[in-house]
RNA sequence: GGGUACUUAGCUCAGUGGAUAGAGCAACCGCCUUCUAAGCGGUCGGUCACAGGUUCGAACCCUGUAGUACCCGCCA
């Protein structure tokens, strides 16, 4: 536990100081979990880096270091290895000791944040008046897995949904519905949001090819953003259409946004402006208004300018990120802001970051970070599209994923002739089907583009949910099989560990804090699936060792402790990343 | 042309300075009178794109080369 690995490096750092003096205090004894169980729990790596400092052989050091320690309450005799590695093995009792007060514990020995942050997660961001598609589905479910661990953690979050819900795409439309669908500007839900993003793509079309509809969509931007009340009716009806659709993904994906879109910050822009001016930054060029970057270049080698008012006068994005920033140093008073949307953006976030920065608005100890991440790419490896060629909307692709995960359920079902309610079933399909698609996007590194397939994610084995599931099940099952309530084993429960595999249980049980905070740090859920994977195959591997109904009763309290701590990890675990778990399946 | 990221086993991917580079899938071989075999064990499989450099130690850091993807002045 993190408590084990703080007691350890601060027992390192002054055994550092009495073998070899003060010169030798803030040096990091590189303490590292082992890289084989061969070599006990952890390692420390620092005789080697001290080598030529010290102008001793590594070995000699690890030996003067070791005389300097005394850990005999937690660990076994220390050992050095290969080229002066320090190994160090807990000893069983600590162990037990270890897992008997994580199982007492609410938050299974997770410490919540001692100094709780303001924390903004941006994420998921659709646009209004255009369905969510494929290219929103990592954001969203990134976005939500990293709030939910910096929850956890005990962090003030705020999650934010910056709609797109201004601009350009409102002129378009409202001009072309004056034309086609008249009625769809004063009445509610005249129209179904698939022909809303028909007509929207029509709209466009139109506006590529014909200067009289370009004219007259400006104008419509123009009657809308200077606030003309009937404008400003269609706008809202629209946007309550898009946002009641929305509300139907996110309650199928059960995630929670507070909705802030582009508009809200409309009413700061020209503030962002002035404010650029009087910093100096601001630079008119070609009629627009723009700050000149640094580390940025165009073709001809020159700087390249983030424009943040348009010469029509028009505000764009960057100006919008800009008075977004703002306000959510200010108002919000965050103290760190995640950006959760694909690499494409990196140049953009860049340069808004640094403009930002240069103008003074990221005070000393804000964190201001971009989280970008891959394309989702189909089997073929170019970006996924549906077999027409279009974009596919998130709604059919999770249909999809339900609609397989069903189909697997009932063949199972009729193969070991199994009768289930419907409502078990539906259940049951609908949690495998939503957690396969969230798993196989999270487990990913979501630096890199990833391939989706239906296949792979569902499939009952390997590194997918329905494996993680079933183990969870698993556990459920020797409850309801020996009428074991987990929730009232006793207290003052003694955990003897004997075998292996309860050794290489145990050992990954008590490594769940240093996940969860490794994760809140370098926000990559995938490691924490990764986690949550080794920990389901320990527990595979156990269960096929060690009996637990039937040993005898002291193994068998040991070996229920065993189970019950690796149902509530894996329960938290899952939780985190924005799964749910299940009794039977 | 510039920028950013990526290139690891047949396939999909972990591994952001430590010991013999790992997992899943696929293929093959075993294990159900015993808590759900949706499981477990085993075999096979690698010039970590290539070439230099830094380091006691490099898949990882630096430089260069090649390939791929994305971005590059008034869309977001």
């Amino acid at each position: 536990m993190n408590a084990t690995i703080a007691y350890l490096k601060n027992c390192f750092e002054q055994a550092l100081i009495a073998a070899f003096g003060n010169d030798l205090a803030g040096v990091d004894p590189v303490l590292v979990p082992t890289s084989n169980p061969q070599f006990g729990d952890y390692q420390s790596n620092v005789s080697m880096s001290l080598a030529k400092r010290l102008g001793k052989a590594p070995r000699a050091i690890a030996q003067d270091l070791i005389q300097k320690l005394d850990l005999s309450d937690i660990c076994e005799p220390l050992e050095i290895a290969g080229p002066g590695f320090i190994n160090i093995k807990l000893k069983t009792e600590y162990l037990q000791s270890q897992l008997a007060a994580m199982q007492g514990s609410s938050r299974l020995g997770v410490e919540a944040a001692k100094n709780p942050k303001r924390v903004i997660v941006d994420f998921s961001s659709p646009n209004i008046a255009k369905e969510m598609h494929v290219g929103h589905l990592r954001s969203t479910i990134i976005g939500d897995a990293i709030a939910r661990v910096l929850e956890f953690q005990g962090q003030d979050v705020l999650r934010l949904n910056h709609v797109g819900d201004w601009g350009t795409q409102f002129g378009m439309l409202i001009t072309y519905l004056q034309e086609v669908c008249p009625e769809a500007l004063t009445t509610a839900d005249a129209l179904d949001l698939g022909d809303l993003v028909a007509f929207y793509k029509k709209a466009k079309q139109r506006f590529d090819e014909d200067p009289e509809f370009q004219e007259k969509s400006r104008q419509e931007v123009v009657k809308l953003q200077s606030g003309n009340p009937e404008s400003h009716r269609t706008w809202q009806l629209l946007c309550d259409q898009s946002r009641r659709e929305f509300q139907v993904i996110y309650d199928l994906l059960d995630i929670c946004l507070t909705e802030r879109g582009e508009s809200f910050y409309n009413p700061l822009l020209q503030q962002v402006i002035d404010d650029l001016e009087q910093t100096g930054l601001l630079v008119e060029d070609q009629g627009a208004k723009c700050v000149f970057l640094e580390g940025f270049t165009n073709r001809e080698g020159e700087p390249l300018p983030l424009i943040v008012q348009k010469s029509d006068g028009g505000y764009n994005y960057a100006t919008t990120d800009l008075a977004a920033i703002r306000y959510r140093i200010q108002t919000d008073q965050a103290k760190r802001m995640i950006y959760v949307t694909d690499a494409g953006q990196a140049n953009h976030f860049a340069q808004v970051f640094q403009v930002a920065r240069r103008a003074g608005w990221i005070p000393e100890g804000v964190e201001i970070i971009h989280i970008p991440f891959g394309l989702v790419q189909g089997e073929d490896g170019k970006r996924l599209k549906t077999r027409s060629g279009d974009t596919v909307r998130l709604r059919d692709l999770l249909d999809e994923a339900i609609v397989r995960s069903r189909a697997d359920l009932e063949t199972r079902l009729k193969e070991e002739d199994r009768h289930e309610s419907e409502e078990f079933i539906a259940h049951t399909s609908q949690i495998v089907g939503i957690s396969a698609v969230k798993y196989a996007d999270l487990s990913q590194n979501r630096t890199s583009n990833y391939i989706f397939s239906f296949d792979k994610m569902l499939a009952l084995q390997g590194n997918t949910a329905p494996y993680m599931l079933y183990a969870y099940v698993r556990i459920q099952g020797i409850s309801r099989k020996g009428q074991i309530d987990f929730d009232n084993l006793g207290s003052d429960l003694k955990i003897l560990l004997q075998e292996e595999t309860e050794f290489a249980l145990a050992r990954h049980l008590l490594q769940l804090d240093e996940m969860i905070d490794q994760v809140s740090q370098d926000l990559m859920p995938n490691r924490l699936c990764q986690y949550l994977f080794e920990l389901s195959q320990k527990f595979n591997q156990f269960y096929d060792r060690c009996p637990v109904l039937q040993a005898e009763t002291s193994v068998r309290t040991s070996r229920l402790v065993l189970c019950d701590l690796t149902a509530r990890t894996l329960k938290l675990g899952l939780s985190l990343l924005g799964i749910g778990v299940l009794e039977r399946m």
